[in-house]
DNA sequence: AACATATAGTAAGGGTACCTGATTAAAATG
DNA sequence: CATTTTAATCAGGTACCCTTACTATATGTT
């Protein structure tokens, strides 16, 4: 019974935290956007994992209606951060190609360290990074059981990227 | 230097646990919607934190457009969690009033401790609450001091609302 | 009292992220 | 060759937000 109060604790200050980084992002506004793993940016990210997908592909591995995935390829093309071509063996599938404009884009949507992650004392830094892993690989592993087609592969890129934007 | 690449480490943990949320909760469904800080619902939390208000003031301590608000409000009203009343001292103004389904709303917007927080052991789940809260109250001073008018008594609350909401 | 200005709220229109249902075009299959 | 499946798109919707008018009502000034 202890056991399950710190667990509702625990739970209580993560869902405290989420709330409140969108009031933060909001209010701390960042220099430069962030690409978050929605609509366009969730696209980017899953061509980086794999270039040239078909948009169907794109769909069932971002767990999004094909039309929505239209929507948001179409976007990026205005954007010129994408570009579609026809595949050659199905005339009926477009193939969605990252351009160097969309893998700078990708590139450049680095972030910087957040004020509070500062607070932390170095000791502390290293706790909270082992059981945010191990939190992440959970949650992981459960997204994988619900729907195996969303595929571990995106979620290996996603977490690399997360590692990868501040090294340099 | 050492502290720096540490600082980045959790910094992208952070973001990582952020990002893959959004995935987990729309893949992982949760029985009952949350209440979220955001639109509609942050209108109620703000109510629950003082009934009344007038549409402007709400729109003041929310950080949000008067045009947002007047419309999160009209849209509360016709799911009849909220009333407007006009006040008697000032007749453009708009009360806003709860509802007892609105109070209600906000009580059984509970969430459940997902599973897993429950892959931590006793000792990490003390030293996460320990860290969050750390970071959470260095989020609440930056929100404060670059938007003052938001007002800590809105941030108070929700911090309360994510620890109170387990218990019973 | 009369006029100017400030304030509360709303209407209109826009943008982003999603969704469902219906439709078109091309491929696969009986 | 006709039918069915599949890739993508169109149309129309919901939720969350914003900006630019514009309407009442208040208040401050002459």
């Amino acid at each position: 019974m202890a056991n399950e109060i710190k667990a509702e604790l625990a739970a209580g200050k993560l869902a405290e935290y989420e709330q409140l980084s969108k009031i933060y992002d909001d209010i701390v506004k960042q220099a430069r956007p962030r690409l978050t793993v929605e609509g366009q940016g969730k696209i980017l990210l899953a061509l980086t994992d794999e270039d040239h997908l078909s948009q169907r592909q794109l769909a069932t591995r971002l767990g999004m209606s094909p039309q929505s995935t239209s929507e948001f390829v179409y976007k990026l093309v205005k954007r010129e951060l994408v570009t579609l071509t026809k595949s050659p063996k199905d005339r009926r599938v477009n193939l969605v190609n990252l351009t160097p404009a969309g893998r700078q884009e990708i590139e450049s949507a680095a972030q910087e360290v957040p004020p509070f992650v500062r607070t932390l004392s170095d000791t502390e830094l290293e706790q909270l990074s082992a059981l945010m892993t191990k939190i992440t690989t959970a949650m992981y592993a459960d997204i994988d059981a619900a729907n195996p087609t969303l595929g571990v592969k995106f979620h290996k890129l996603f977490a690399s990227r997360y590692l990868k934007q501040f090294k340099k």
